[in-house]
RNA sequence: GCCCCCGUCGUCUAGCCUGGCCUAGGACGCCGGCCUUUCACGCCGGAAACGCGGGUUCAAAUCCCGCCGGGGGUGCCA
C-alpha cells in the first residue's frame, strides 16, 4: 500500500439476471469490471438482478456463480435484489410523494395497441401520457376499483440528458426518444432500471461497466439519479461481441455459455485471456498471453476498443492449446485434465502415470476434448484395429515385426523416446523392412489407427505387458 | 421508421488524440517450405487491410465534411 492515493476507492460490479445461463458477453463484461476494480485495488460486487419473478430461476443463478467462480473471479460482496424489494419500495414512495412518479392504469393490451399504430404510421412509439395527469381523486377511484396499475417515471419536457461515457465519450440522448417509462410493474416489483439506480447508488458503485446495449438505458437512470438526488456514477459501455456473421453474438451462432466452453474442455485461464483480448488490448508490446495477475496490472479502460468484436473459435482453440502446453504447469494440466480422462472411462489411478503421459503428449491438442481421443492408446487395455487396416499390415508384412518386437521385448530399453527410437532401429535392420513400414506397422497394431501421437512416446510410457498383448493379438489376428 | 454507437488484412488488433519514423506492425486462420515414423507441435517464408468521395496541408490511416456500410436500442427483459 502506497498510501498515497487519496482518491475515492473504486467500486465497480456485475449484474447478471439469472434468466439463462452465463454468456460469453457477459463474462467479459464481468471480467473487464473485475479488472477494472481490481487494478485499483478497489472493491467488486456481484448482484443478482432477479426482479423479474416470471424468468429468474435460481438454477441460472447457481449455474452463473459457478461458472463465475470457474473463470477465476470473487467478488468482496454479494446481493440478491428479490431480497431488497423493501429498500426500493421506500423510494418508490418518495418519487410518487415528490411527483417523480405517478401510477399508470393503461392495460398491456392498451399498450400494445398504441404501439402497434405508432410502427403503422412510422412514427418513433412514446408513451400517450395518458395518466400522467391523473387527479388524486381519480388515482384513488381506480385504485379502489382495483384496477392493476404501473408506477411511471415522469420524464421532464424537453431535456436532452448528456454524460461522458468512458469508453465512447460524449453521448447526448433526448428524452423525447423515450417518455414516461415504467419503473414499477404492475405486480409491485421494481423494473431494471429503478432498481439498478437505488442498488448501485446505495452500494457505492463509481463505474458502471456494462455492454453498449444500454446505452439507451443510461439516461433514464441518470434521471432517476437525479430525481433521488444521488450523484450518478461514471459509465462505461463496452462494445458488444459479434458472432461470424457480424450479429451480437447468440445461441444461433453455437456454444455461448462459458459452461459449454468449460465441457468443451477449455482451460478458464485460456477463455479468460482470449475474452479479455476481444475489444481491449495491451498498452504495449505484441504479446498476447497474460496470466490474470498481470491483466490486473495492465488493465486500462483508455486501452478498450470503441468498435465491436466478431468471436474467433479458432482463436479461442489455439490459445487454449498455447495454455496446454506451454502455459499451465504439468500439476495443473493434470488437474482440468483427470475429470476428461476419468469421465471418457480410462483407468487414472496410476498419478505417476498419467502425468508422464501428459507430459510427453502435451503439445499436441489444444482441447482436453481433443486430448481424451488422441490419448486412448495409452488408457485402455486393447485396441479395435479395422479390417482395411488389417489388410494393411498384411501387405506390410507386419508380423515379421510384431514377432521381432516380442521376442526382444524383455530385453529392450524403452525407458524414453529416444531408447525406443534406437530399439526400433535395432528391429528395421533385423527384418530388412523400410522404417516407415515398421513404424507404421506399430502404429496400427499398438492405436488401431494410421495417424495420432508418436510410436516412439506411446512405446516409451505404454507398459510391456500391454505392448505384448496388442502385438500377439495383431500377430494372431493376421493369421 | 426513429435514436445512439462504430468503421485498419477473412478475424482479433497496433498506429489515430499529439499529421511525416507506415513501402501500415503483431496474432489467429490460410498458402508454401523445413523437421519427421503419421497427425500435430516447432522453425522459416508468403499472400492478405487504412469503406468511398471531397476538403485542409509541403505531407493524412491519422484533422474536417458528406456518403456508404455494419452494429445496438426502440418491453410491465436485463
Amino acid at each position: 500500500m502506497s498510501g498515497l492515493k487519496l482518491k475515492v476507492m473504486v467500486v465497480t460490479r456485475f449484474a447478471p439476471s439469472p434468466t439463462g445461463l452465463l454468456h460469453l458477453g457477459n463474462a467479459r463484461t464481468a471480467i473487464f469490471s473485475y479488472l477494472f476494480a481490481r487494478h485499483s485495488g478497489g472493491k467488486f460486487i456481484l448482484r443478482v438482478e432477479d426482479t423479474d419473478r416470471e424468468r429468474s430461476k435460481k438454477e441460472f443463478e447457481e449455474v452463473i456463480l459457478e461458472d463465475l467462480k470457474w473463470i477465476g473471479l470473487d467478488w468482496d460482496e454479494f446481493y440478491r435484489q428479490s431480497e431488497r424489494f423493501d429498500i426500493y419500495g421506500k423510494y418508490i414512495e418518495q418519487l410518487l410523494e415528490k411527483g417523480y412518479a405517478y401510477p399508470c392504469f393503461c392495460t398491456e393490451e392498451e399498450l400494445e395497441r398504441e404501439r402497434r399504430i405508432a410502427e403503422l404510421r412510422r412514427v418513433p412509439y412514446r408513451y400517450s401520457g395518458k395518466c400522467r395527469n391523473l387527479s388524486e381523486r381519480e388515482v384513488e377511484r381506480l385504485k379502489a376499483e382495483g384496477r392493476p396499475y404501473t408506477i411511471r417515471f415522469r420524464v421532464p419536457d424537453g431535456r436532452t440528458v448528456v454524460f461522458e461515457d468512458l469508453i465512447k465519450g460524449k453521448i447526448a440522448i433526448s428524452v423525447d426518444d423515450f417518455g414516461d417509462f415504467i419503473i414499477v410493474r404492475s405486480d409491485g416489483s421494481p423494473t431494471y432500471n429503478l432498481a439498478v439506480v437505488i442498488d448501485d447508488a446505495l452500494m457505492g458503485v463509481t463505474h458502471v461497466l456494462r455492454g453498449e446495449d444500454h446505452i439507451s438505458n443510461t439516461p433514464k437512470q441518470i434521471l432517476i439519479y437525479e430525481a433521488l438526488g444521488f450523484e450518478p456514477p461514471k459509465f462505461a459501455h463496452l462494445p458488444v461481441i459479434l458472432g461470424p456473421d457480424r450479429s451480437k453474438l447468440s445461441k444461433r451462432h453455437g456454444a455461448v455459455s462459458v459452461s459449454s466452453y468449460r465441457e468443451e474442455g477449455f482451460l478458464p485461464e485460456a477463455l479468460f485471456n482470449y475474452l479479455c483480448l476481444l475489444g481491449w488490448s495491451p498498452p504495449d508490446g505484441e504479446r498476447e498471453i497474460f496470466s490474470k495477475e498481470e491483466l490486473i496490472e495492465i488493465f486500462d479502460l483508455k486501452d478498450v476498443n470503441r468498435s465491436p468484436a466478431v468471436f474467433n473459435l479458432e482463436k479461442l482453440r489455439w490459445m487454449n492449446g498455447v495454455y496446454i502446453r506451454e502455459v499451465v504447469s504439468l500439476e495443473r494440466l493434470y488437474e482440468v485434465a483427470l475429470p476428461f480422462l476419468r469421465e471418457a472411462g480410462y483407468r487414472v489411478d496410476n498419478e505417476a502415470y498419467v502425468k508422464r503421459v501428459l507430459q510427453l503428449t502435451r503439445d499436441s491438442y489444444e482441447t482436453l476434448r481433443d486430448m481424451v481421443d488422441r490419448l486412448r492408446p495409452f488408457f485402455v487395455d486393447r485396441v479395435d484395429v479395422p479390417d482395411r487396416l488389417t489388410q494393411l499390415l498384411r501387405e506390410m508384412e507386419a508380423t515379421r515385426v510384431f514377432e521381432k518386437v516380442v521376442e526382444n521385448l524383455d530385453g529392450a530399453d524403452l525407458s524414453s523416446p529416444e531408447k525406443v527410437r534406437e530399439f526400433v532401429r535395432s528391429v528395421v535392420k533385423d527384418t530388412g523392412l523400410k522404417p516407415r513400414q515398421v513404424w507404421h506397422s506399430l502404429r496400427i497394431a499398438l492405436t488401431g489407427e494410421e495417424e495420432g501421437i508418436g510410436v516412439d512416446i506411446l512405446l516409451s510410457v505404454l507398459p510391456k505387458d500391454r505392448i505384448r498383448l496388442r502385438l500377439e493379438e495383431a500377430i494372431s489376428c493376421l493369421r
